[in-house]
DNA sequence: TCAGTATATTGATATTTATCTATATATAAT
DNA sequence: ATTATATATAGATAAATATCAATATACTGA
């Protein structure tokens, strides 16, 4: 599967706040429960609740339920295809827009 | 160098777009002139000269003058940092934000 | 010097979003 | 049943932003 522009945006713009990022490296070291997360901030338990959501909107994050707690986790398989889509977008690949040769000179 | 979470977060943030990923996406084949990117789109000229604004203020891209054109082009460098940067984050490594035991029990 | 061209800036507007308080939902324990 | 706890949702607000039309700037060529 590759990602179009609207697709990879998305996610990026998912990844684009500070506070999201440290959730994520708070995950990569495995699931955790949204009340443990949230003692490494200062906002709100809403949210931290807001910033999930996002992150699970574009598969970025998922969330396995038991009890009262929600655990969340990487999906460490679309975190490497959007660093995939990001290292095609930086290189001359043969399939780059550049190379339609209709709209561009170069 | 290492980025900080609000470094990141700016750098990604530039990217949160579909148009300036197409604009990354066709300046990874080399450098080109405002007016040739922006044949590439339906916008107009004041808004890619604000998209490419948004890419050069984080230094992903980079401006050579020369008489009336003005020539994009990545800074691939920075850009390779981005993407260290995310694979760090997404990977469980020692230094890692979860190895702070004084804030997290995990 | 004047006209034309490439790009940047300004100011306005509509949309998105990060955050909050208040409230709802759902589960667990007594 | 009632109470407590973890999380989600709703609604409001302030800040950020993508875009445009209009204008400014800066360089080129006649």
């Amino acid at each position: 599967m590759k990602l179009n522009y609207d697709e990879g945006a998305k996610i990026i713009k998912a990844l684009a706040d500070p506070n999201r990022l440290k959730i994520i490296d708070i995950l990569s070291c495995g699931e955790m429960c949204a009340c443990d997360i949230l003692e490494h901030f200062d906002f709100t338990q809403p949210t931290l609740s807001h910033h999930m959501k996002v992150l699970m909107d574009c598969n970025i994050v998922e969330c396995r339920k038991e009890g009262l707690w929600s655990y969340y986790s990487l999906n460490i398989s679309n975190c490497n295809k959007l660093i995939l889509f990001l290292m095609n977008l930086i290189t001359d690949t043969d399939e780059c827009i550049c190379k339609d040769k209709s709209k561009c000179k170069c």
